[in-house]
DNA sequence: GCGCCGTCCGAACGGATGTTCGCGGGAACG
DNA sequence: CGTTCCCGCGAACATCCGTTCGGACGGCGC
């Protein structure tokens, strides 16, 4: 039963309105005025309506204690991704670690939280060049990683080039005793070399593309 | 003078970290007793002092009534966009109009509020289908439309197909008295049809891809 | 009619909460 | 030392605000 009552409607349209205005949840007595109801009981009354039907969490005896809840009764929080450079040649980006992560984040893109899973540490870099096109991965798109150090055959990884001092993002093969980093992108060539020349920077977990 | 002292800065993050977690802002109370304070008047002392250094907004007599501003506090709002259905073939799927607007919405998809870029009414398809790929919209994709009637050439709009009874996502091109509905895939050819014949549903704003 | 239920009304109670005021300690300065 | 300013303390006050209670109105089924 997810039926609302003219007057609930009325009321969560108020509160989405007010709380888009304020940042604070109104108080009883505000949504009293604003609905034009003559009484306080009746707001209570129906607040216990539309908290019974997931619209709404209620702290009580805690004045303006309400919170809006999204579709389906959840609350979809924020996270604000650090954005600590980009991939492109010639450019090494920062290590993360976990005691001075972000300390030097350009930005921060925030995102919804499932796009980081759960993931502690993540950051983001912005991609330059078309390596991996066929992977869905755009120029200019904003990608998600995890910090780790150790990847499986075939995950898409930034990896540090140090002979070249350079980082990219590939997808990782080891193959008897070397490493191919492979561009998702029939135009380009693998890259060979040894399995000391690279370390792992991240993983990747998802991407963006700003809108235009 | 943006110099904080270490009470305000301590009160400052406490803001923050009680508005993450409730959603709405702390009384002057619930501060003092999260800062260790001892009296509720040095709360109030440094409210003040923080809304005259611009880091707080505040509602006076109000309970609650604090709206943390700045950069740092900005709010990152969620939008929730409702997934109407599939893009795939012998499926229509539901016009949104206005008046009736995603009632029938089999789901919400939360958002970061810059996915639709301030557009109203924007509705959610998920892809099925690789006709698109050259796009880097993938089967699986999850597509934002704006709910438009009309579309410039070379747009990506999803369209009715009133002879196929079948909604699909492609670019559109009038060339001479017909329509073109071009796939982002080289492996697909274009539909040919007539003006009357299509019914655009909306226009191709963004899209993400489900974390896997 | 009668009872039941969802909804609304008006008033009152009591706790929650923002505000104010007097006071004091400590640092900076003349 | 005296003054001023920043900051903190404690208590009291007036209001804000959630809650509760008795009552009423109308629709519905029996």
């Amino acid at each position: 039963m997810t039926t609302l009552s003219p007057r609930q409607q009325q009321i969560l349209d108020f509160l989405r309105a007010f709380i888009e205005e304020h940042d604070y949840p109104p108080s009883i007595r505000d949504i009293q005025e604003g609905c034009g109801i003559s009484s306080t009981s009746v707001v209570d009354y129906n607040l216990r309506k539309l908290e019974e039907k997931g619209f709404i969490r209620r702290d009580r005896e805690i004045s303006r204690g309400i919170e809006l809840l999204g579709a389906r009764g959840r609350r979809t929080r924020i996270v604000e991704v650090p954005l600590l450079g980009t991939i492109a040649a010639g450019q090494p980006i920062p290590v993360p670690s976990s005691d001075r992560w972000a300390a030097d984040a350009e930005d921060y893109v925030p995102v919804t939280e499932e796009m980081v899973r759960g993931r502690t540490n993540v950051f983001a870099l912005k991609v330059r060049g078309k390596s991996m096109i066929e992977d869905l991965i755009d120029d200019g798109d904003i990608v998600f990683l995890e910090p780790v150090r150790h990847a499986d055959d075939g995950d898409r990884v930034a990896v540090w080039l140090k002979d070249r001092g350079e980082v990219t993002l590939k997808r990782i093969y080891r193959e008897n005793g070397r490493i191919r980093l492979q561009p998702a992108n029939s135009a380009m060539e693998p890259i060979y070399t040894t399995p000391d020349n690279v370390e792992i920077q991240g993983r990747f977990i998802s991407s963006i593309r700003p809108s235009e």
